[in-house]
DNA sequence: TCACACATAGAAAGCGCTTGCTGCAACGCT
DNA sequence: AGCGTTGCAGCAAGCGCTTTCTATGTGTGA
């Protein structure tokens, strides 16, 4: 029924040997036995069987890409930007690759659960995206199945999001979400902002907690009470930060600034802001995070803090393909950078 | 150094055979042989290999997921339902399987070197979506590995993709671009307008011809010259549609309307008018398609034709899991509904 | 009590490929 | 001319699992 090596190599009057080692490409083959065995290959249209070499070999082409929220152009910008990078089709030179979106959703089980299907399928790398969920035991599984995956050979690299102390030696590319947090903070404060209302994503999520340090550490620097009710927590999209822009305005009307965890959320809080009769930014100036593509068309256009996401996702794909030196340390911090725009402005009152 | 099947049976003390029947679950085991082989695994830690079973039993637990851009919320926000339905980890009972999101960006050569990869891989079911690329040689390249794919097992669903005539008995979910693209159009005539100019997705595309049809229908119906210079093709970004709006600017500025291809690149064309000086919709009106989160909170709100993608998408995904019956025929077409917002309104002039 | 069906477990034959090792020319060296 | 190299191709042993077929033990009806 299907073709296999064995009628390959029939075809072209070789052994099924040589016809691994023209496909493989590892081990010298006369020019014209390859073009015989390629010629045959072809006529036959014949199709390697993935399952199979893995097995023989050990290893497969595939590589896990582990995402919170797919739906989100955070993530799937940089899962476009690895994908690009290994190598599957279109990628550059060598094998072709089968990069591997996983949706998590943001949980935990989810997460080990699809990194158990990886080393499964013994992947040859995984790059896990975004924020991790900061739970003890969570963590510790997550690291005990991340060394095992490395034990195993596959390559995993982290991409913005910060290596837990338990996994150690692995490649990670994080962002600086609490320098970001810090610089957009200081932004508003500079503009003579006092009271700041902040919404936050998620609990118990890193990036969540970096970027509320960051703002935390602004305020600190310049004598600004924090008053814990001017914090709000959240989902990472537009309704949660509808949501809660309108408790913080109920819990503080007099805001003069709201600060959000990312574009997203931060596109709620002007629907929320205008929904009530404020104007951005003459009444309320709001900022976001990350400068998605669509934050530079809001109007006003938003205040955010850029992360090169696609650089990044592209260097994290390198690296899990090896086609790139790790860093030294291991770790790399990337930088975001301020970009300041119509959405922020001097405060009224 | 890994553990294998037989090292749990040894520990169980039964055959390798009776451990795949527990883990396969399609055997009758005897309850204490069960809970026995069950304790091995977990005492050793044991994790299936993926390919061993795949080439034992001929089918692996891939499914691929094709999408034209993966960082285009259209197609995360699909990806995501499908593959909260294809029972990976989190989804419903079942064998978990791995659902696999090809970026293919709309580059037909990638589109069959992925389908190509997931033939090799044995893969369960494959789904496309997304408009498809209207070049014949093509399209019959691609209907010929669909045809391969089928005939080796591996289900196939199209989903917000019109099935090619050669794709002959795929499983096919289409969205109802012409007659969302009509409604639209029509919206706009029935505001008075007269001069609407249209941007268009890149030529060859289903999608972009569908959408284009619809609106051409439209005018004609109404008697209303289709003038072409006030079509402009472009790629389905902002960019192009910033681009693309100061260019029918340029040709026509008395145009009172801007029919987009679709959100994203309404929001493109809004940025554009805005840059230009004109008001929306004072001066100009503008719609999208699709209804993308987003669209809700462009300032004014975006007139749009919403598309259930998350259904859609979790439809196809239930069919390609055989947990769905397909449809009659193998074809379905989705309705999109108007949803009329703050950017159209009557013309001035 | 004996034959027979039923339920459960094991033996063993692959699935299609990779790769270490062996075999054998043709070649270059002294 | 003799012998060690070098370059290519083949042999065959698995990789770890599934599954058909067979064997065994237990319960049933006559």
């Amino acid at each position: 029924m299907t073709v296999t090596l064995a009628d390959v190599a029939a075809r072209a009057q070789v052994s099924p040997a040589t016809v691994s080692r023209v496909l493989n490409g590892n081990y010298p083959v006369a020019a014209t036995t390859r073009d015989r065995v390629l010629r045959a290959v072809d006529e036959l249209d014949y199709v390697l069987n993935g399952p199979a070499s893995a097995l023989a070999a050990a290893t497969s082409d595939l590589v896990g890409i582990l995402v919170n929220d797919i739906a989100d152009p955070f993530f799937g910008i940089m899962a476009a930007a690895i994908q690009s990078e290994i190598g599957g089709p279109g990628g550059r030179a060598g094998g072709e690759r089968l990069g591997v979106v996983c949706n998590t959703g943001g949980s935990p089980e989810r997460e080990l659960t699809y990194l158990t299907l990886l080393q499964r399928q013994r992947a040859a790398a995984v790059v896990l995206t975004g924020g991790a969920v900061e739970n003890t035991t969570h963590a510790a599984a997550v690291a005990t199945k991340l060394r095992k995956l490395a034990d195993a050979g596959t390559r995993v690299v982290l991409c913005g999001r910060p290596p837990a102390p338990a996994d150690a030696e692995a490649v990670a590319l994080t962002f600086d979400n609490r320098g970001g947090g810090r610089e957009l903070t200081e932004h508003l404060i500079g503009l003579g902002h006092r009271r700041m209302g902040y919404i936050a994503g998620p609990e118990e999520r890193t990036t969540t907690r970096h970027r509320l340090e960051g703002h935390r550490a602004a305020l600190a620097a310049h004598g600004i009470a924090d008053d814990p009710a001017w914090t709000v927590h959240g989902r990472y999209d537009r309704r949660a930060g509808y949501e809660a822009t309108l408790e913080l305005l109920r819990r503080e009307p007099s805001l003069t600034a709201v600060v959000a965890a990312n574009d997203t959320v931060a596109l709620g809080a002007c629907a929320a802001l205008r929904d009530s009769g404020l104007r951005i930014p003459d009444d309320v100036s709001v900022v976001g995070f990350d400068d998605l593509p669509f934050s530079v068309d809001a109007v006003p256009a938003l205040t955010t803090v850029r992360l090169p996401l696609s650089e990044a996702g592209a260097r994290a794909g390198r690296i899990a393909m090896g086609r790139e030196e790790a860093p030294d340390g291991g770790i790399v911090t990337v930088q975001g950078e301020l970009m300041v725009r119509g959405s922020t402005g001097v405060p009224k009152g």
